[in-house]
DNA sequence: TTTTGTCCTACTAAATTACTCAGTAATTGC
DNA sequence: GCAATTACTGAGTAATTTAGTAGGACAAAA
């Protein structure tokens, strides 16, 4: 998994999307000022995210996007892996040669911590996002403890 | 925290050094040849782990590094700090504006998953690493278990 | 004193990131 | 129908980062 700026732009955006498109569509016009992204980035980045569903496109004046589907339905992880591709590199079998096992043992840790967050950033949601600014601090706590949860119970399992 | 190819070089370098050098220091030619990285680009990295302790250089024929610590007292994640430079860059206060709140929502987000990470490989070190390599599953789960615990109690104590 | 290696600086190539420009397509209001 | 508005598309470009080259100077062993 990977972590880039280009992914926060992009969770940046989708989260204005949820804030403001609850009375009709946002344009990217309002965002990039809004957000202070570029036009033509964010229109990059939303041809991304349309071809993954997570958006809705409507043309015309008036026009703008809705979020393909509910708040509570968009994980962070969906938004990320629409915008960065996601071709993990890391797979030992073909390109690189793990000949004397080292190499391997880079690739599992790093196998392994990506689906940790991969697993945390699963379990947030737009919505949550949301709730956070809405100063429900009491339920944040209790959304973040259940995801990070599932981390430790994950593992005290193997 | 920036999780590069950058940094999994150095951690594959670093691991290369724990097991070849129990018998004298290993040479940059050695790990290019082993590992496929470039010679020049290996000095490079090494610069910064030495800067940092985290390596000790000797000059001359039968010259080479050493570790600068334990390989139980070097961390993964003292290694990518040590060679990715780590300017965490959300922070709010100063250059970008949080006016609304909205991007200030996707730091915090960050920040926490930041911070997760952190403390993953912060509890992984180059030793862990070695002994994985050793074929010692039984000890690896224990330990990934304690680390991944260390997650789950951090956040349900909260 | 020659060889082997670290150490140091600058430069270059490739990839990625972020952005610009110039259009086309669909929808609305006049 | 026509103009305005907005989503879409694609080519091109600047800035940054990543990775690698080149050419040394210094230190120590042979």
């Amino acid at each position: 998994m990977r972590l880039s700026t280009k992914g926060r732009y992009a969770v940046t955006a989708m989260l204005d999307l949820a804030l403001n498109g609850t009375d009709g569509p946002v344009t990217l016009a309002d965002i990039s000022e809004n957000q202070g992204i570029s036009l033509s980035y964010l229109e990059q980045l939303f041809a991304a995210l349309r071809s993954k569903g997570l958006v809705r496109g409507v043309r015309g004046p008036g026009g703008g996007y809705y979020l393909g589907r509910e708040s509570d339905e968009i994980s962070i992880a969906d938004i990320i892996c629409a915008v960065d591709e996601w071709v993990e590199f890391t797979r030992c079998k073909g390109k690189q040669n793990c000949h004397d096992g080292q190499r391997c043992l880079t690739h599992s840790l790093w196998d392994d911590l990506s689906q940790q967050i991969f697993i945390f950033l699963t379990d947030i949601t737009l919505d949550d996002l949301v709730q956070r600014g809405a100063e429900r601090e009491e339920e944040r706590r209790k959304k973040r403890a259940a995801a990070t949860q599932v981390l430790g119970l994950k593992e005290q399992a193997a």
